[in-house]
DNA sequence: GGTGGAAAGTTAGCGGTGTTCAGATAACAC
DNA sequence: GTGTTATCTGAACACCGCTAACTTTCCACC
């Protein structure tokens, strides 16, 4: 007749000898859980996760330092996903250029389809970050960023985008992707147009731009100044809508 | 005489009659300086607040329903700010794709200057968001989106850009100066470029991309078409310093 | 000058949080 | 059985947002 105070269903049975990690898996599945159960970073408490694993809180303390490691850790097996998503959006796509698009489009839905992870690894202050404070090397061998800037570098080769730090290039793809996800992940009440729409406006966008930038010769503002010599002119006030006009 | 227990260095005169809008005023203000001197929202406590005016806690539910009004209040003067960043950064400049440009820049800018006010706005979690519930026609007329809605319209006048939903051309523009903005904020360590080039190179990236999206007629694909068939082709082995080392 | 009333602020406290540390307990080797 | 030790708990600290009930101060009015 032991008197429970750990407040729980299933008193869980303690852990044999040397299984003492068990316990860190359970740990780390119950907070992913709540996360995405609730969808509420306030709703995961150390208390609550304690609960749900059915031990008490300082247990939790016996496997991370503290909350916010809790939390990294949790998140490292949800963004492990996202090169499932880039590679299951490329499959049996060949144009690196479009393989690009797609992992764009794929960038933004992994966002929505785990809000609460991905608003902790990239919308919260994070002093010491393990993911970011990686170096350049790590960070492309280990994360999902690898494959964008190899994909980059066969666009590249293929002669679709000019010459260019590959690097920098599929940086300015990941912000560009990275402002839409995050504003659809904070303001989701915002009246934005039917999201389909755009996620592809935009990325088409910045896939443009992107060949512009490359291929295009000169400065800034040359690049600028040959677009607008070669583009077709557009009638000054034009009423509405994509109008159709005498291409030459 | 009084035995204060307001943990406080000059106990405030309290207010006369009809002046209890005084305390609101150095609530905010309070409020405001906390944030800009820790940049650190978990420091911005109601305690602390109250501290910092020479009031204790409760007084401040006299003045805001609760914290995250009384976060969202303050917020608003310093976002008032940000239509001076776009005039000033617009000031002398007769081309509105010009103009554009430099309020992504200021926008990136703002959003550095008033990280923790940023934060708060645009990267936290608001259920019911006072700036983001407005209606289309007050977020035009009440914010710092307003103008730019202008200047897109002023390009499309000037033949410079072609014809389309101007609201939906900007929300494109914010959105791809957002995701720098909120990168920059959130991956301090992160291993960036030089920031003035890393936004240059984004902004030009961008608006070349915008030029062809809203200038060449046809579907997306069309417009890909077209570029790659119209633009200069790139010889396949780029020079060297541009590669990456992903191997060796 | 006294006095009632209301505005302006305070005291005390509730239930919650992350975190710490000394102690209890259960599993294993012998 | 006994001792060791990995594993986990109880109790507590300092802080948090927030609330209800109370006190103080100011002011208009008689």
């Amino acid at each position: 007749m032991t008197t429970r105070t750990a407040d729980t269903d299933v008193p869980r049975r303690r852990a044999r000898r040397g299984e003492g990690d068990r316990l860190r898996e359970d740990i780390l599945q119950a907070t992913i859980g709540l996360l995405a159960e609730t969808g509420d970073l306030d709703a995961v408490s150390i208390r609550a996760v304690a609960k749900r694993v059915g031990v008490t809180p300082p247990s939790i303390y016996l496997h991370f330092p503290d909350k916010q490691s809790l939390l990294d850790a949790a998140c490292e097996p949800v963004f492990a996903d996202l090169a499932r998503y880039f590679a299951e959006a490329c499959h049996g796509v060949s144009s690196p250029l479009e393989r690009l698009g797609l992992m764009g489009v794929a960038y933004v839905q992994f966002a929505l389809d785990n809000r609460e992870p991905f608003r902790i690894v990239f919308m919260s202050r994070c002093e010491s970050d393990t993911i970011m404070s990686m170096t350049p090397a790590d960070l492309e061998a280990q994360t999902a960023f690898g494959p964008v800037i190899q994909t980059v570098v066969e666009a590249q080769q293929a002669g679709l985008l000019g010459a260019g730090n590959a690097r920098e290039v599929a940086m300015r793809l990941w912000i560009g992707v990275h402002g839409v996800a995050s504003l659809l992940i904070s303001k989701p009440y915002f009246p934005w147009p039917p999201i389909e729409q755009l996620v592809n406006d935009f990325v088409c966008m910045v896939g443009l731009g992107l060949l512009v930038q490359t291929r295009v010769p000169g400065s800034a503002a040359d690049k600028f100044a040959t677009m607008l010599a070669d583009l077709p002119v557009v009638e000054s006030a034009s009423p509405a809508g994509n109008v159709p006009k005498s291409a030459s």
